[in-house]
DNA sequence: GTGGACAATAGTGTTGACGATCTGCCCCGT
DNA sequence: ACGGGGCAGATCGTCAACACTATTGTCCAC
């Protein structure tokens, strides 16, 4: 129950703000009300959704500042994680994570944004499992599922895709290679730009 | 109810590996099975429960591995944290930690490894307050929630609170100082040397 | 003595109803 | 016209009872 209705707001089926009241969710999921109370705590502690007393749940509205926290503890935990990987990562591995970089250029040069932010998020999920360390891989898809609305934003940015392959490559290469202190350095450096990005717009809205 | 639950387990009231029984519960704090069942699915988001459909919830066991993988990610959340309380400290807050640091070079002179202890998390706690950094300073407090039983055995370690205080002043130093990468590598520092320690024990158990 | 079916038990999962609390609106007095 | 009191609707929080599942212990055949 709570992995639909936690897809369901990542989807956007849901909008930030919106109110999520127990008896309308009851009936679009046919489940009894202690399910889906259960699901809205379990998403309240995830972050995804704030529950106030006697006044329901609502889905989190993420601001930018908030973003920006977020990223920043992205980078911090995605850096440890990118130097496990760089420790750990089996030929196999290290072959993948190639093909996965090789794609992301055909999908910058065929503009394909969209196949490029799935890319993305399938690299960073990729050097999770490779790390193997789950506390913070946990932690860490966790803060992406916080900030996705974000992220998506992110995406759209024009020459943004081409700006982030090249951090991205950055990042492979020192996997690659072993280097754990310089996998974390171009983590770092990737996730830094992001905030740079979102640093950017916190002066609009 | 959630917070009493989570005090009596964190407090050794119910140990880890032991059957958290909902009825039982009930009784213990004079409420209902529902109140009880939200602790309970909230708590096993935060980690400290373990909940396994139709056969109850267990005080989560933390094994030493995963204690390391818990200080590991605090190391890299924490050392985001000293670069930002560096960063923002205001003489107000150099003046309180230097405080903070005299009075634990007192409880190790005095041998009183309980006030040590408390020192110990009162001043990790005023770091991430300095922070102001939501984000990290939540999922801080949840790590070190998960690891507490470790992190007690650590403070009985003979001679532990000798290192321990050197290194904390020097964290300590970096942020009075206002240098933030210095903070930050003191807190990698000294969290390393807790995982060494960690990593000493895991041959036993 | 050992293995398998079966009943008893403990405990969770679910449901429906009821009381408590908040919100918006209307009415009324000024 | 305008502001406060109170009423009604909506929604959450809680409770008690029932249904379901997993586990344990027992009995019997072999």
């Amino acid at each position: 129950m709570t992995d639909l209705l936690r897809d369901d707001i990542l989807g956007g089926v849901f909008p930030p703000g919106e109110r999520l009241i127990e008896l309308q969710l009851t009936e679009r999921y046919g489940v009894g009300r202690a399910a889906i109370r259960a699901a809205l705590v379990e998403l309240d502690a995830e972050g995804l959704v704030q529950r106030e007393a006697n006044r329901g749940a609502t889905v989190r509205r993420i601001t930018v500042a908030e973003a920006v926290e977020i990223t920043q503890a992205r980078a911090a935990l995605e850096g440890l994680i990118a130097r496990l990987a760089a420790e750990r990562a089996s030929d196999g591995d290290r072959k993948a994570l190639r093909a996965l970089v090789d794609e992301m250029a055909a999908a910058v040069a065929g503009e394909d944004t969209m196949a490029y932010s799935k890319l993305n998020r399938r690299l960073h999920r990729s050097l999770c499992t490779i790390a193997r360390h789950r506390v913070a891989d946990e932690m860490v898809a966790n803060l992406r599922n916080r900030a996705a609305h974000h992220q998506f934003r992110l995406a759209l940015v024009p020459g943004r895709a081409g700006e982030s392959l090249g951090q991205h490559r950055a990042i492979v290469e020192a996997v690659v290679a072993g280097d754990g202190p310089a996998a974390e350095a171009a983590m770092r450096d990737h996730l830094a730009s992001v905030i740079e990005v979102l640093r950017h717009w916190e002066a609009f809205d």
